[in-house]
RNA sequence: GGGGGCAUGGCGAAACCGGUAGACGCAGCGGACUUAAAAUCCGCAGGCCGAAAGGCUGUGGGGGUUCGAGUCCCCCUGCCCCCA
């Protein structure tokens, strides 16, 4: 007899991966012919798009990234097993800044570079065992992809949606380039280099994103699909507020220096969300950046005016705007009229109005803002209060403005009249008598798609001093990124010093004229990637509208949260541009999205020096101490980073445990949305588990069993009737499997619990398999492999073809049809989850003490009496009847003395 | 300051609609096999008391609803996220 063979992984994987790709088994299947489907509904519903955030190709594979693919690897497995036809595709996030770098510190080419890292990182990717279409691959830096970015832009170009403006941005000063607002956090620092972002007046280019800001809102809660924080975070972002435009006349001419403008400066327009105390306004603040200040500034404060101009320009909108900072500013000796009550007031500019927002000009009511009280009590402004509380405590101005609803006073013809409604007549006297109207504002800021960077899409136009701006001509797309270009990373965008390039004929005059030189943003680039899948080989345009319809949107989406209002709110808006086009015939991309957590490795921090350790110089990790101190370590877990030490490389864990293990402990670990502690403990427990389950295979395919017959087929060999306990119990422990697996696949993807089914499963059937029949083994074997096939789909294949009856020819090779992942998704039989007797909880006074085994079909009665009679009911009423008896049929009886 | 979320053994976690809290696994302990170890297999395992049977207690803290609360309601504490 031959030695039984050990489960080694490095023999399998390469291989199954290998016959898996010859057989086609991870093409997208084409939709049927168009007759076959529209016949009847239900029969078009067969496709399915599982969709991972393609990655950026940083040239190396992280944690992070195989918990996402892998996730929806076992999506894309599932559907197909389930008879759907899937459509897994994957691309390349390629352009962008480090491609860039690596050229500047490196000197080689950014498209060699990321050529390079995306067949590595290719290579990295099929060792998982990804079940990916990779004929229909997305490279967003090839020209065959970036030239239907350029056509895309043209058409937002074509329905206005894109315009050039000059306008106060953020400016990365260590990327030197521009920044979209969405791309600067909350501590006014740029989301890739961490730079501190500085403001700059520049003409750039603009997507009209607040065009659709309220269909950006207004479908969120269409999105049930979607995480319901995922939800908030946009429509926070989006923040619209109802409100109303103001007009104050300029009363003082301006200084001397501008005589001429003075007259034309007729009036300010402040946006506000509280009308209602527009009679409060004792003073008005414009933005530092206000058009009308240079010309409204009186000489005598003209020096002090420019001098904080300046320092503003140095700040951040955070640190101008957050609450608990001082608020400065300077008035520029100009007086206008509140039209409201006709008084005089001063205006001022002030660092917490900023240009952007509203008009970039606010009134100043310091008895109901929060800021504005905090602005006035620092310059000594009159603070008037308009609205009083309706209770009878007055408010005491003790340090806060009072900024609730009330009832006006101090307000002429509006006294009186609550909150609510002055801010209604307001609006509508101040429209009747041409002194404002009523606006919703929105949070949301036009999307600035302007890079100063070489490694980015072209932007498509050409700059005529004739004709002005010129979209490039389709025919003539893609403008192709110029190679060979020299980097430097500084002064500005290399493509403009690219005289060959730069210059060309007007598309329109035929006269001299320049191409555009800044590149977009690569959020643009991903903001139509998913679209692109439907139809990824398509030369005369981005996609087929017939076959986006047909696949999209996407069924299940996976990625992090970090997106979730960069990517996912970008992409919506494509989206629906791209429906008002007729391009496309749906409003939303997304249909359901799963925001996976972190993964975090174990990290060491010296308390006393905050260095970190690498795992491997800790010798005792249960007594962490400094190699070279031998101080105690701090010891938690954190997302994976370099410079924390604390990264597990994936190839290092397949190398020694293979994908399937890697693939099973990812998923077993966390609950896919938290996030995952990496624990190299728990990866063995995991290898464990395969090893197990390669013993059960092999010890039954010693005894000689096999899978006879279609898996749909099993459970009519056998003759319920003739079971034994045993038998019963595995067949009970196999359907119980089936439809646990199948929820936590279907509806809140549970991975992790599904893991924990198949262990159970396992369990059973070490329990049980030897004394079961051919029959009943062969459907509990049978079917824990198909199970098993969408999370670890090597060994699944391995362990089928083994117990296969007519198994691999020769040389292994196998048809695709016999392929485990070939199989139909088992259906549970509620037959075999019937039992003959339950254990009763016997309750009493909601307290259990006891239980007994019952008949399962026992009636309420029939439980009430066995639970009276019981040895419990004895001892626990003391011969007193119970009070009360509740029978839970099939559960419990409580007994309440 | 506003909005949202979370809190369960030594650890990761599970628990459908209010019905046996801690499934499954990691770490741990005991046993079998072995010359020995590894691997494997069998078993134990929230805490406290008890030889055991069993009892008491237990889902961040306090109160409430209920025959019965991890789950529902109110208050509090701590942590996390978003917006200011």
């Amino acid at each position: 007899m031959t030695q039984p063979s050990r489960y080694r992984p490095d023999a399998i994987e390469e291989r199954w991966q290998q016959q898996w790709e010859r057989l086609g088994l991870h093409a997208t299947v084409p939709e049927p012919a168009s007759e076959d489907v529209s016949a009847e509904s239900g029969a078009a519903d067969d496709g399915y798009y599982a969709l991972s955030m393609f990655p950026y190709p940083s040239g190396s594979l992280h944690m992070g990234h195989v918990r996402n693919y892998v996730i929806t690897d076992v999506i894309a497995r599932a559907a197909r097993l389930r008879g759907k036809r899937v459509l897994h595709p994957m691309g390349w996030d390629a352009f962008g800044l480090p491609a860039e770098n690596a050229a500047i510190e490196r000197g080689v080419d950014p498209g060699d570079w990321t050529d390079r890292n995306i067949a590595q990182m290719r290579t990295q990717l099929k060792r998982l065992g990804l079940s990916i279409d990779w004929d229909r691959e997305v490279t967003t830096c090839h020209a065959d992809y970036y030239r239907w970015t350029q056509w895309l832009f043209l058409q937002f170009l074509d329905a206005g949606l894109a315009y050039r403006k000059e306008a106060t941005v953020n400016w990365d000063p260590v990327d030197q380039t521009v920044l979209a607002n969405e791309q600067v956090d909350a501590d006014g620092r740029s989301w890739r280099s961490g730079a501190q972002v500085e403001k700059r007046r520049l003409r750039q280019w603009f997507l009209k994103i607040t065009a659709y800001a309220d269909a950006l809102l207004d479908d969120l809660p269409s999105l049930q699909g979607w995480p319901e924080r995922v939800r908030t975070m946009q429509a926070n972002w989006i923040g619209r507020s109802l409100g109303a435009e103001l007009i104050f006349p300029v009363e003082t001419p301006a200084g001397a220096g501008s005589p001429a403008q003075a007259g034309e400066a007729a009036a300010i327009t402040v946006f506000t969300t509280r009308p209602d105390t527009v009679c409060g306004a004792t003073y008005l603040v414009l933005a530092p950046e206000h058009p009308l200040v240079e010309r409204l500034t009186s000489d005598d404060c003209r020096l002090s005016v420019t001098a904080f101009r300046d320092l503003v320009s140095r700040q951040s909108d955070q640190e101008r705007t957050a609450e608990d900072r001082p608020k400065r500013g300077v008035p520029i000796g100009a007086k206008v009229r509140n039209p409201a009550n006709g008084e005089s007031i001063p205006v001022w500019i002030g660092d917490y109005v900023l240009a952007e927002y509203g008009t970039g000009a606010v009134m100043g009511v310091p008895a109901h803002d929060q800021r504005d009280f905090q602005f006035a009590r620092q310059y000594g402004l009159p603070v008037r209060q308009v609205v009083i509380p309706e209770s009878s405590d007055p408010h005491d101005f003790e340090g806060r403005a009072w900024t609730e609803a009330g009832v006006l006073i101090n307000s002429g013809r509006f006294d009186g009249l609550g909150s609510a409604e002055a801010r209604t007549r307001i609006t509508a006297a101040a429209e009747a008598e041409g002194w404002g109207r009523g606006r919703v504002q929105y949070r949301l800021r036009d999307w600035l798609i302007s890079r100063q960077r070489y490694w980015g899409c072209p932007i498509p136009v050409i700059h005529c001093g004739s004709c002005g701006v010129q979209p490039v001509p389709e025919d003539q797309l893609p403008v192709e990124l110029p190679r060979d270009v020299a980097l430097s990373g500084k002064g500005g965008t290399p493509l403009a010093r690219l005289e060959s390039w730069m210059h060309v004929p007007c598309p329109s005059c035929g006269g001299p004229a320049q191409r555009e030189t800044d590149t977009m943003d690569t959020f643009m680039c991903s903001s139509w990637y998913f679209l692109r899948y439907s139809d990824p080989h398509n030369i005369r345009r981005p996609f087929d509208r017939a076959a986006v319809d047909r696949w999209l949107p996407v069924d299940q989406y996976v990625g992090g949260i970090e997106h979730a209002i960069l990517h996912l709110l970008y992409s919506r808006f494509f989206t629906k541009v791209l429906r008002d086009r007729g391009l496309l015939g749906f409003s939303e991309p997304f249909a359901r999205l799963l925001t996976q957590g972190m993964v975090q490795g174990i990290t060491y921090r010296s308390p006393s020096s905050g260095r970190y350790v690498p795992p491997a110089e800790v010798s005792d990790p249960d007594d962490p101490r400094d190699p070279h101190s031998g101080e105690v370590l701090e010891v938690f877990y954190e997302k994976m980073s370099k410079s924390k030490h604390n990264g597990v490389d994936p190839a290092v864990v397949i190398d020694r445990y293979g994908a399937d293990t890697a693939r099973m402990f990812i998923l077993f670990k966390a609950p896919p949305e938290k996030d995952l502690e990496w624990d190299d403990a728990d990866v063995e427990g995991q290898y464990r588990f395969l090893q197990r389950l390669w013993r059960l295979v092999e010890g039954a395919h010693g005894r000689g069993l096999r899978l006879t017959g279609e898996p749909g087929g099993w459970a009519g060999a056998i003759d319920p009737a003739a079971l034994s306990d045993g038998e019963k119990e595995l067949r009970r422990a196999v359907h119980t499997a089936i439809v646990a697996i199948s929820e936590d696949l279907e509806g809140e993807l549970q991975f992790n619990t599904a893991v924990s089914e198949l262990m159970k499963l396992s369990n059973a059937l070490t329990a049980h398999l030897d004394g079961a029949c051919d029959a009943v083994a062969c459907e509990a074997l049978g079917t824990l492999l198909i199970l098993l096939a969408p999370f670890a789909p090597h060994l699944a294949e391995e362990l089928w073809q083994k117990l296969r009856a007519d198994g691999p020819g020769e040389g292994g090779e196998i048809g695709a049809d016999a392929s485990v992942h070939r199989q139909r998704w088992p259906v549970a039989d509620p037959a075999a989850l019937v039992r003959d007797t339950i254990p009763l909880v016997i309750q009493v006074k909601g307290k259990m003490r006891g239980s007994l085994e019952v008949p399962a079909d026992a009636d309420a009665a029939t439980l009430e009496r066995l639970a009276l009679d019981s040895e419990v009911a004895r001892r626990w009423l003391e011969g007193q009847p119970p009070r009360r008896v509740i029978v839970v049929p099939g559960k419990l009886v409580n007994l309440v003395p």
